[in-house]
DNA sequence: TTGTAAGCGTTATCAA
DNA sequence: TTGATAACGCTTACAA
């Protein structure tokens, strides 16, 4: 059932029934109406591959994730479902690749077997080669999270410095002088990986800024994790008397951790964090966070991936977003001594 | 950069660079290294619309996912990574399609715009309208879970009934003779779920047949509930001793609701559930559970996609999985009254 | 208001 | 062993 077929049916060329589908071109209300009956009868759409190659664009956006052994996030997978969802919203299906580091089959497939019309490319390492291939290939692009030098590149991320650095402010605010920042795992530190270089950086700064002294530790992306994390901080730190915190996938161990140990939170410890609301909202007492606004970046990563397909030349946009601290309750004044 | 030009650059016509490259006629060895060369030079691949016309098939699998809204449980993301996987491993592409109840946009896209080779459903329902419009469009589909009654269908899918029915004689056996079913949500039963149906039915058939005491509770899928849950079953059915459950999303709850009523597991109440394994492990004590191989069902989704697109007219197949238990910390014997 | 025909980049048939 | 060419199903410039 193509084109012709609908044509042959309605008694009319194909090009009538092409330009009464997409309304490029004036059609008789009665051509059309008839166009339109033998359409609902057999159930015709236009075949997806011919359009694509005569309009020279697939109308499906491509979006690439970590690759499936790496347990995806709660944020990651929130990233996912919102892209998904705003590329639906604008008529377009989205196209999964699966690529870790560098080049991967299916990425590659995806780029120069021209399968999408632009990319959204998410886990961005401070040198990332998947952006300058994309450049290379003058695929249009948007990332979520950005390189160390986002010269031309359109990007959205949450400003992790700045947000690490309100939670040690507040903390400090609160008259806490011993404050511990539980970061992403070491390897991400080691692989570049921005969000844990920057929470890094703005922990640093604010601690400097405001005299107290800071602990670092990093924390696989997982409860088990967490816990064992929160374990080695009580024994090596016993007197850090808050925490802030990037590591939402291990918060439920760190809070494993606080029940097991007895502590009183937040009249024995302070916890601040940068999380989804999901991750703030369901630890206990309430965590007081800075809430990522996953469904929103991942809408408006579509929005400017669709500006810059719409117009390539125009200059490349980026939104830092740094959503305020919802204070809940596992913050309060640090106890005396 | 199309055939023509890679034609072009190597002194060949296009036929032959398109036979170099698909290897179905003999090319001179010296010719092919000549064009292999050009290829790599400039970095060519066969455009896939132009491909997917004239061959007619797309090399794309279409995944039909819940809508964004719903939050994907752990479950869930694990069969969408590992079919991804399992795809990227074939050379196949992913489609996304976040498709609700009966006809979206996306997902008639998908199916009558031939977009796809294949489709894998999941979260089916016992009547799905889906699996009637892929069947009246003659694509090659596989469900993960089944309908009430899959005549043609391939699926491959869990065998709650078994696995609920296991946990239910492994807690009698331990002495248990009032036990608790932890379902999952109200609608998910109301919408005619099939593994919250045949977690029930499995339930209510074992009970039956070692004369014991059920008491079944339905609950959201998320931990908040799940703590809710557990509450309202101490109050309400203080004699239990024991917990069966399939709702995973639920279980940090049940366990959050198990330490603020310092009840003693395994010693005062046992629980053995269906589970992922990353969830089963990350119970305090690690939960005894019936292990859901996600990852081997996304693949084996993938395989029996394969076989039914390969050979349509064969009959279909599936496949119903029982892992077994995996013995952990969470279940003992009943308590002395 | 409608029809004719070219062309998008491949693959595969028919000739050479 | 290779080349010319038709066809896949659609959109659109050009004619009528």
């Amino acid at each position: 059932m193509d084109i012709g077929e609908i044509a042959r049916r309605a008694g009319v060329s194909r090009s009538t029934v092409s330009y009464a589908l997409s309304g490029r071109r004036p059609v008789r209300a009665e051509t059309k109406q008839r166009i339109q009956a033998v359409i609902d009868e057999i159930g015709y759409r236009p075949n997806a591959a011919a359009r694509a190659l005569k309009e020279g664009r697939t109308r499906t956006l491509g979006l690439v994730i970590p690759p499936a052994s790496l347990r995806l996030t709660d944020m990651q997978l929130g990233f996912v479902a919102s892209v998904v969802e705003a590329a639906a919203h604008a008529d377009l299906d989205v196209l999964l690749s699966p690529s870790g580091g560098d080049h991967d089959r299916s990425f590659e497939r995806m780029i120069s077997g021209r399968r999408v019309d632009g990319v959204v490319l998410m886990e961005i390492r401070l040198e990332d080669e998947r952006v300058t291939r994309l450049d290379r290939a003058g695929l249009p692009f948007v990332t979520i999270g950005h390189t160390a030098h986002p010269r031309g590149t359109s990007w959205i991320d949450v400003d992790y410095a700045t947000l690490v650095a309100r939670c040690v402010h507040h903390l400090a605010d609160l008259g806490h002088r011993r404050i511990a920042l539980i970061n992403r795992s070491p390897e991400l530190v080691a692989a570049g990986y921005g969000p844990a270089h920057r929470a890094q950086a703005g922990f640093a700064e604010a601690v400097r800024r405001r005299g107290l002294t800071g602990v670092e530790l990093a924390c696989q992306d997982d409860p088990a994790a967490g816990e064992e994390c929160f374990e080695q901080l009580r024994e090596r730190h016993p007197d850090v008397t808050a925490i802030t915190t990037v590591n939402e996938a291990a918060l439920p161990g760190i809070q494993r951790g606080i029940e097991r140990a007895g502590v009183d939170v937040p009249g024995a410890m302070s916890i601040a964090g940068v999380a989804a609301r999901h991750w703030a909202e369901g630890f206990r007492p309430q965590l007081t966070a800075a809430d990522v606004p996953t469904l929103e970046m991942g809408a408006r990563a579509v929005e400017l991936l669709l500006e810059r397909i719409a117009t390539p030349g125009a200059p490349a946009r980026h939104l830092l977003l740094t959503p305020p601290i919802s204070l809940r309750d596992s913050t309060g004044p640090a106890p005396a001594r």
